[in-house]
DNA sequence: AATTCCGGAGAACGGTTGTTAACTGGATGA
DNA sequence: TCATCCAGTTAACAACCGTTCTCCGGAATT
């Protein structure tokens, strides 16, 4: 399995890498539908041609940026929700990993939130689809809970969905919280104080749910 | 109060009010940090330089229609929040007024959608304020519900902007199933089941908030 | 009736864009 | 060792961009 790449795919994955790296740098104050090609290789210092080696167009890096942003997040989120513990214990332990996500990586943040209705079709369904994909995952852990005994399969993929949507939320508003010019620190407390305040009263729901 | 508008400021606002329209148009298909000056004007057939008669910028044009998609909404919001009748009543009434808006204002709704991450900043600030606003005002009018006795101020708020989102949320799935290629009428049929179904869950939440 | 005002037109500027073609030089494989 | 491959370069293309300055003609004002 462990065949090492040679010298020359090893260049042109770390160039390729560069690109995505430079393009996401410069997405931080502008949308894909205005990012340059040219911008893109000026900053990483290669020739504007050398793009086409790599993507066929900005739209099929946004593509890639989209699986480099939600691919790896998949296995977190699975484990996040299946964790055990009561109630509350999840919730905290889901704020604390999506703010972890956010200072970590606040540019691929930045940029899901940007194009999930931003001006690319093709991006524009790559996220669709990882959302999706999520809803799924979250359905089938929280399928397993004894609290969902009774449920349809509609209702657990509707719940799912509402976690989703407010676990992107969520990412939004410790970004927000996190470019704050004043006192982050302070504004991403109140933030998590929020958002849990949120996912309890729907927890709240769900548990009164089937009365 | 009614003084005719002159001849002449009335065909400022009308080759204006042709600027706005044009870019709403070509916003369909981009954003807003890729929209050119030329672009519009083109649209409209008037010259380019014609623009700076009306907006300082793109930026600025955006911001007015902020104002137009979002400024005429509050007394809407208002009396579907507060209208009388139980829970199921004002969930269904809410639900079918969001979707009455978005099939006679598409264009609108899919321009706050994907402005509110947008690339641009003033644009962003001026839907937050209006989000913001919205969330207020909600917030005074659940208040006054019976069901609100008790509550904090921070709780109400909470609840508030979990309704903002939930309106912003379904405004946009209503406009997926809107351009659904298909059968947009059963799409829309079902998105109305599931926000439904998402907000019964809520107000189960509501409900319960204080146990 | 004479004068001012002002929305829009026209032309030109320097600069940027995506895309093409032909070329270079070092890694690759026989 | 030698022929092949291929990531990146160079040069050039027509098209487009935002912005400035100058001018026109009809409405508005006096």
């Amino acid at each position: 399995m462990s065949h090492t790449l040679g010298i020359r795919q090893a260049q042109k994955q770390k160039t390729r890498q560069a690109l995505l790296d430079a393009a996401l740098g410069l997405l931080a104050e502008q949308s894909l539908s205005s990012l340059g090609l040219r911008e893109v290789t000026r900053a990483v210092g290669v020739a504007p041609t050398a793009f086409y080696r790599h993507f066929r167009s900005t739209a099929d890096l946004g593509v890639a940026l989209v699986e480099e942003a939600l691919g790896s997040l998949h296995p977190m989120v699975r484990t996040t929700v299946s964790t055990a513990g009561d109630s509350e214990e999840r919730i905290v332990r889901a704020v604390e990993l999506i703010a972890a996500y956010v200072a970590a990586h606040p540019a691929h943040v930045r940029f899901i939130a940007r194009e999930r209705h931003g001006g690319v079709q093709p991006v524009r369904e790559a996220i669709r689809d990882q959302l999706a994909r999520f809803a799924e995952e979250v359905k089938v852990e929280i399928a397993k809970d004894p609290e969902a005994a009774g449920w349809s399969d509609d209702d657990l993929l509707m719940l799912a969905n509402l976690y989703v949507d407010q676990m992107l939320i969520t990412a939004c508003l410790f970004l927000e919280a996190l470019e704050s010019p004043d006192a982050p620190k302070e504004e991403m407390e109140q933030v998590t104080q929020v958002v849990t305040r949120r996912l309890r009263l729907i927890n709240v729901g769900r548990g009164h749910w089937l009365d």
